[in-house]
DNA sequence: CACTAAACGAGACGGTACGTCTCGTCTTGTG
DNA sequence: CACAAGACGAGACGTACCGTCTCGTTTAGTG
């Protein structure tokens, strides 16, 4: 016997994810307040607060929707270097797309804000974490023929995302071509 | 003949950094308000603001006073592959001392806030990135016996320090010892 | 169908009101600031100013509540002069009362403020005077018998009430009531 | 032996209340602000506080200056009748000039400063009823042949008065040349 | 096909901090 | 030592959002 009375709005859900999703690329993550994203959705505020704890949920929950395409390993295609370099440029290039940046200002907020660092981690950067893990650990396989331990992954993976992290984050500016290209030579040429 | 009538009072400006200081490591960024500060400072709001343009400002001004010396290249103490790992370290230690945190949380701001995110770059890793590149290159200079262009400079840099603030900024962990020697290792190799 | 949602609060009406008349009361005009009210009315400061433009508004709101009765003209109960020179005492009292020394305070501030004297005329003195020229017109029928031309009668208030007001307003000290009793005859008199 | 260094200077005195004045008639009483009268006269602050407590005090130096003759009762020039109504006429007509609005602005400050008030009274309103009662007194004694004893001539006084300063702080309006007329003619005739 | 009961819009509400304004005091160098 | 210049502590201003709450209204199901 299931309850009565109206479901949770799917349309609503969307409209809230794409105002969301808007008011960040056109404004800002501090301009994107909820009562912005409420009006902007054409949803009342306490819709929003009935769903999701905060905006930094309803951006997450945008992100899911977007990023794990983004940042994902693709098949393979060529060689394991040409496989890895292509990876590379991927994630920097997902830095530019709106999903990126999504990424990018929760990134951002993480570092201001305790509770919304966990929920980041917990929502999103733990399973891109074993994502990448494993992504990379097919390659490296490919390269050297066998898997490495799954320390020494994490630090290849360190090594290759690191920089184009940096880049972003530090500088604002996306990675260019050849830094994706040293790293991935630079960390392939040390597990042989 | 200078402009008669009080000059700005040196220890209202020391009072106010320390308070942004302390709350902010105390309270996180968030809770870091201007309104805080000149409480905790004994100020009134409106000299914070006659001298400060923000929070951020308030902030730089205190990294600037700190960070130069927890961020320095140091002289050469051994051979460059163990100096360089020395840096590295120290790098990754920083970030757990109170400037390391202002830095963090300052980065993270920029993401969210165009404005904050040039005055960090103009004001502080400008300046940052020059002493690393200077650092970097007399490191690789001993290490190769000759000085690598700028460019071919950036890139290193980029790779050595990317892990150590990927994993900081994206993970909330400190880079371990590990990760700073692998970076140093592999780096340096790739200018033989 | 009328417009959904919570409706304005009466009893935050009452209380706003309240701590308006007792601040004026205990600490005078300047004293009593929007912030002063809110926190002692236990209402946030938002809320006065969603439903007041000024303190002038929320006294001249307090005004209407009070000021009706305390300067209203009574039935007749005895002759015209005994009921006139009543009324004058009963204007003359009333400026000890907090409802007057609210319209004290207002007509103070109006000497002061353009907006606010219009605020006040509009918002309560021109209805006072229309209720002054029916009272007095009253009265003065029953003395003569006939009732006097609106301009005419407009000099008798002028002449009655000045004295009390400039008593009030300039010397800040109530009438007398040998005061009242002289303007009374001698209005009175100047009818016959 | 008197002290040494420069005495109060003469000009800053002029220079200020003038600038008082004019900031009054241009831009009211609110506007009227030590800092603008500071500026306005090219004077620094402190100078101001240093010989005045408030901007009450200049503007009551102010009126000193001019409001003396403004209300002051003239020579006899016609009967009695005549020269009452030529004084009320240049009472109401006082208040149409530079030194009639600074005084309005005083009274009405005084309803809302018990400070304001006792020092407009000290400084201003008891001299101006001093000289009121005499000219009064002369004018009835002229009129009736014997002087009226003083607290009778108080209340003639209000009774003159009261109605123009009624009409002007009330309505905001100059009292026109019928209420005097009345006035005049009430009054003088209930001595007989 | 009423009858529920939750979802929803609208928005009032207590708070907190914002950045600005002006006050009256205090400090510093010049004439 | 009077003065200009102006820094300073204090505190109210009016605004923006926060997150909570109370209202009708609308929208499914269930009986």
């Amino acid at each position: 016997m299931s309850r009565t009375g109206p479901r949770r709005s799917e349309s609503i859900r969307v409209a809230v994810l794409n105002a969301a999703d808007d008011l960040l690329v056109e404004q800002g993550f501090a301009a994107t307040t909820i009562e912005g994203i409420a009006t902007r959705a054409g949803v009342a505020k306490q819709t929003i607060y009935r769903w999701w704890k905060s905006k930094v949920e309803i951006l997450l929950d945008a992100l899911e929707d977007d990023a794990l395409e983004g940042l994902a390993w693709a098949e393979p295609a060529g060689t394991p270097v040409e496989d890895l370099v292509t990876h590379l440029h991927r994630v920097a290039d997902f830095f530019q797309e709106p999903a990126g940046q999504v990424l990018q200002a929760l990134l951002g907020n993480a570092q201001l804000d305790q509770d919304a660092a966990v929920a980041l981690r917990e929502g999103f950067l733990r399973g891109q974490r074993e994502r990448d893990l494993v992504g990379l650990g097919a390659i490296v396989e490919r390269h050297t023929g066998k898997a490495p331990d799954r320390e020494h992954l994490g630090r290849l993976a360190d090594l290759l995302l690191g920089p184009i992290y940096y880049r972003v984050l530090v500088f604002g500016a996306p990675a260019d071509k050849e830094l994706g290209e040293a790293a991935a030579h630079l960390v392939l040429r040390s597990t042989d």
